[in-house]
DNA sequence: AATGAATGAGTTTTCATTCAT
DNA sequence: AATGAATGAAAACTCATTCAT
């Protein structure tokens, strides 16, 4: 017979993940002390040991947490459209969106995540391709009706995609001015759907 | 009459620089100690504060001598085509190259540089503006040619390219894979040109 | 139920201040070093900044132990004597005993705090003032008893009194010769008896 | 045949010391550093070690020259005046004038000179003595006029004298409180010679 | 004589992690 | 399960002093 409920500490470890999140995406992962997680979560230094081995392992929490939120919701948007062009001008557009909404998230991914000693393999890493894969049906969708060629590089469609709207918004965060993201979007969205198209 | 010869001086600091950069290259910015890299270039850790106010400038520093070496190469490259097409391609796959082939500088510049607490008006900053501002005149030929509309975003443009080439390099980087760099700037070249043309 | 028990918290930070005397007193501040208190307290180096943030709060708090042990002390020697004369003869005894008798708070005091780069408002000075205003009521007791004249400067009094002692007291402690307690306060007695009367 | 002068030498000693004397002054004698020194000087920090056998020995120097102007200034002061009274006005004016006009050297020699490791016996000592020494002949005078008991104690006096305008000066220095001097000096001479004085 | 580059020891301070309670 | 005291290993930075030039 347990003395604290399953409840209670799934919902300790979520007070820790949710203070680790704000404080990694605030200040950075070397920026960040565990003594500072603890304090916003409300519990002890120590007892994130309990939870978690190591300052690491809480980021990959945390990047885990984050991705779950959003993804889930992104793939909602996108099947709520039909057809090559507008699904991936939805993913566009909310992927932006996360990122122009939870800059110190897109922050601490691009400055710590990227570096992370074992990003090859690492839970990051998964999640990561996870998320970033919502674009391959898509891709699917645009070969099938044969508005894309069927011998494309996903891969590299990918990482010009998110890597370009990454720097699009991390340019917006870093100089502090407001995004406009149907705008930006629907710019983003038309060189892609120029670039790829079959002309 | 100095008592030590500039050449001398000089050559210190580039040994520092150049240890700098393959440390910091290595291990990140918060990941390096200014001792290590003092151990690397073969001087003393308080030297390295003679010529450097401190681990901060010493990464701009760093950053400027990277910026340097591969600017002027760059911008010969491009200088050596002409046509707007020509051009571009030619600045992806020179860009790609350098991403490439020095993954711990890309590495650096992506996880660490964007971060700095001062990005906005920072040398890092600048140089990062100045080298890509490369692109630049190039899309200004491409409008002359008729080829781009003329209000196209800039810097969105920017973004969207050294973004993406970013990812690609990255991913390569991260999953140990070689490039094949003229396939993929090639790939590159022709999404944009297609992305960006007027139908 | 705090896991260590509050004494013990106590006792520790009580050996910290008790090292910190120590060895504030025999080298001074800036000759004294973290690590060595640590050391002498046995304890390490990081549990300090748990207790004192940094150096200087540990010295405020080193003095306000010394303090608050010698000032209850002389209070009440004042006070188990009646008339202007018999008053300020105990408290020019008293203090210096203090004096000769810790060589090395008397030594910190002169050297350190008064040069505390923030001495106006500091602890320091909080504590100081409140030593030597000892000498206020005595000095308003000869005032009513008519010795002394009403319109006396109380802090010039002060200055001079204290600052007498403290070099009557030092000289003994650089040149190492035992003070003659009594007969010393003797003489300064009657020295500001006969300065301070209405002839 | 000396490329350098001694005249050469000896303005380039004179022109550390100077600058020692500026900014030991301004920062202490752990504040300052060697360089600092240099920069003021006009010198490199290697010159310095010629002409002193480090940073201690700067400070006797520094403090030998202050003395070394005031002195002469006082004893001149002295024996411009006739009689005891009006010597001991006037040398306690003059003491509180040095205090109140260069409060640098004033808290430099409070807080840095008396913590010498080497005090007894240093050359700061000595010259503290031979100024503090301009008292005793006053003293004999007062003694010849009948005015002070013949078995007074010389260095008591001495030291409530000095110690007392030195903190007067103090209080003033760290208050930023300026010093009426003529007002202050014949408090302090009126009570010296009341509590002095053979009733 | 003069320089100032070079050293390296020393200092304060921070923090991830452990463990007794 | 939870705490938070305790540790000890860094790490950035400073500076008196030396010495080659």
């Amino acid at each position: 017979m347990p003395k604290v409920s399953p409840e209670h500490l799934r919902d300790r470890r979520d007070a820790i993940v949710q203070a680790a999140r704000t404080v990694f995406a605030e200040n950075g992962f070397d920026g960040t002390s565990i003594g500072e997680i603890a304090r916003v979560a409300g519990t002890s230094d120590g007892l994130i040991y309990r939870y978690f081995n190591g300052k690491r392992e809480l980021l990959s929490a945390t990047l885990e947490s984050f991705y779950a939120e959003i993804q889930a919701e992104i793939a909602a948007a996108i099947a709520a459209h039909s057809g090559y062009r507008a699904k991936l001008a939805s993913l566009i557009e909310q992927h932006i969106r996360v990122f122009a909404e939870d800059p110190g998230i897109c922050r601490l991914f691009i400055s710590e995540v990227r570096n992370m000693e074992a990003y090859v393999g690492s839970t990051a890493q998964a999640l990561n391709r996870s998320y970033t894969a919502l674009l391959t049906p898509i891709l699917e969708v645009g070969v099938a009706e044969g508005a894309i060629a069927a011998d494309i590089d996903r891969r590299l469609v990918r990482d010009m995609l998110f890597g370009g709207i990454e720097h699009i918004a991390w340019r917006h965060i870093s100089t502090g001015t407001v995004i406009d993201i149907p705008k930006v979007a629907s710019i983003v969205t038309a060189t892609f759907l120029g670039g790829l198209s079959i002309l």
